[in-house]
DNA sequence: GAAACGTGGCA
DNA sequence: TTGCCAAGTTT
């Protein structure tokens, strides 16, 4: 019963993947770009941009030199700019505020702009081996299934972090270790769709597997509003063009890139409340 | 707690 | 083709 984090942990020593925030000598810095790469989108389309990040911004003091906008144009098409912004702004501040080093305190990760419980806690524990429970939609899924049986997690909460807690092992590089097989574990066993359970090192413990694979019986996630039409498809068209752009894109040239009029105002004033574009003169640029 | 916020790949 | 999913955070 207890040998759960042991399995996790023994079986995520022999089968992690080799991605560049594992590499040895990875930066606190990097794992931090990482994170707040990675939220929400898919490693693949993560490690090329990472890498052409930390090469021009090796440390947030490099960052922090350049206007925000050129980390929106770096950015590319990752999705949610907003990301982009916010870790423009955190390297600000661990510039002014924490003399240039990425802190290991989860209380002052989360002063950070665009860090929330998760990379908090990502941060401390994988760029410092510090010990707290992470939880995202991976270690969500497997503690669903493993421990309480449900083929899909809950709506998420707070108690995810307790339930986790409950979990980790007391020695700290074996918690660490723990975190990572379980985001592991999620993220290429026990994912969404179709898990390989014939795979798992948990199926023997598996509360779901013992249970007879039941359906999901919960609350149903709000399903995913359609993006071809959407306001976000008409702001990622402006924002591209504002990147693509080195002088200011005029109205204009605007109306070519979406044919509703209203939609695309609201979009740009989206765009100009977020602080993602700014009127320049004749037109609008990255800030 | 719900809704907004990008983009692309896969079944 | 449509719907689901992807290391979340903010308001």
């Amino acid at each position: 019963m207890h040998d759960f984090a042991a399995t996790v942990v023994a079986w995520y020593h022999a089968n992690r993947r080799d991605l560049p925030w594992r590499r040895d000598g990875f930066t606190p810095w990097g794992t931090l770009v990482s994170e707040f790469m990675l939220q929400q989108t898919p490693v693949s389309r993560v490690i090329p941009r990472l890498e052409e990040w930390l090469t021009r911004w090796p440390t947030p003091a490099d960052l922090a030199a350049v206007p925000p906008g050129e980390a929106v144009r770096a950015w590319k098409s990752l999705g949610y700019p907003r990301r982009a912004l916010w870790l423009h702004s955190a390297a600000v501040a661990i510039t002014e505020r924490h003399g240039g080093v990425v802190p290991e305190d989860v209380d002052a990760l989360l002063a950070l702009p665009g860090i929330g419980d998760y990379t908090a806690r990502a941060v401390a524990v994988f760029a410092y081996g510090n010990r707290h429970p992470v939880v995202d939609t991976n270690i969500r899924r497997v503690i669903a299934r493993a421990v309480d049986g449900q083929a899909e997690p809950g709506p998420p909460s707070r108690r995810d972090l307790t339930a986790m807690e409950a979990l980790l092992p007391e020695d700290r590089p074996a918690s660490a270790a723990f975190n990572a097989g379980m985001m592991e574990l999620g993220a290429i066993v026990c994912v969404a769709r179709t898990p390989r359970c014939d795979e798992c090192p948990l199926a023997a413990q598996c509360a779901w597997r013992r249970a007879g694979y039941p359906p999901y019986e919960g609350p149903r996630k709000a399903t995913q509003k359609r993006y071809e039409g959407s306001d976000r498809q008409v702001r990622g068209r402006i924002l591209a063009e504002l990147r693509a752009a080195h002088v200011p894109v005029t109205d204009a040239e605007l109306e070519g890139v979406w044919p509703d009029a209203a939609q695309r105002d609201r979009a740009l004033a989206g765009l100009l409340a977020d602080g993602l574009a700014v009127a320049a003169e004749g037109g609008y640029t990255l800030p």
